[in-house]
DNA sequence: TCCAATAGTTACTAAAAGGTTACTATACAA
DNA sequence: TTGTATAGTAACCTTTTAGTAACTATTGGA
């Protein structure tokens, strides 16, 4: 009886499994650049809602890619941050931003590396 | 009188708002190899139905990422490929491909590149 | 004459994702 | 005594996304 999750044998799709998710890569966008409390990620993504947050935050702390630490404290304070897997993912988000980046550019009429400069 | 579609301020956002979604993203890997027809896509990606596959492809036909190409024969053949904002794209799908084989090595146990050999 | 093949569309249904509101605990401060 | 702050959870409802099945066009071939 197998208990392991099955990847799927692309390792494109094994990556989209576990982090093509619009919430989870914004989450990552967040914490890439350091430690963030509940509060702070909810105030930094833009449209999230509590209840989405909670729920991403526990799947990615499921799937080993962030750390939850909650400090005994009244009121209470929990932070949030990469681990090593997670921080492995930066490469990913720093390439969708320069992404974005060049296609701000591109839209805006401006010189960009996406399409050759104008 | 907006009629552009207003962009994210943030440059990941951007990125996750265009192509954040799983189908989108293999629909993508698929393309990167070249030219495909409808049902080589369809069989190409596994666990997409004709439908799916057809409104995502109209989608990023809207945004510019790929082509369709409809030949006037019998039965009808419809070509995709990416241009070259579509081509643009292919960092970000290396750099998930690469991390999700680092992944993939780091769950059996073997050396991998995301967290340190073992 | 009727079937096969391709790339769809349409209508209907089911499942997944997300939103909203109310509620919790606790200690401090007014 | 009441309110405030934080990080949630639970219940309920709506929206979005996806699956399925039936139907379309066209022409060559059996």
């Amino acid at each position: 009886m197998e208990t392991k999750k099955e990847l799927p044998a692309c390792p494109v799709a094994t990556t989209v499994g576990l982090i093509g998710n619009k919430w989870k890569l914004l989450i990552l966008r967040e914490l890439l650049t350091g430690t963030k409390r509940f509060g702070e990620l909810r105030s930094g993504i833009e449209g999230i809602s509590q209840k989405v947050l909670t729920q991403n935050l526990r799947s990615m702390e499921e799937d080993g890619i962030i750390k939850r630490q909650v400090f005994a404290e009244v009121p209470p304070r929990v932070e949030y941050s990469l681990n090593d897997l997670g921080n492995s993912l930066r490469p990913i988000i720093s390439v969708m931003e320069e992404w974005g980046l060049g296609y701000k550019a591109l839209i805006n009429g401006e010189s960009n590396q996406l399409i050759g400069n104008k």
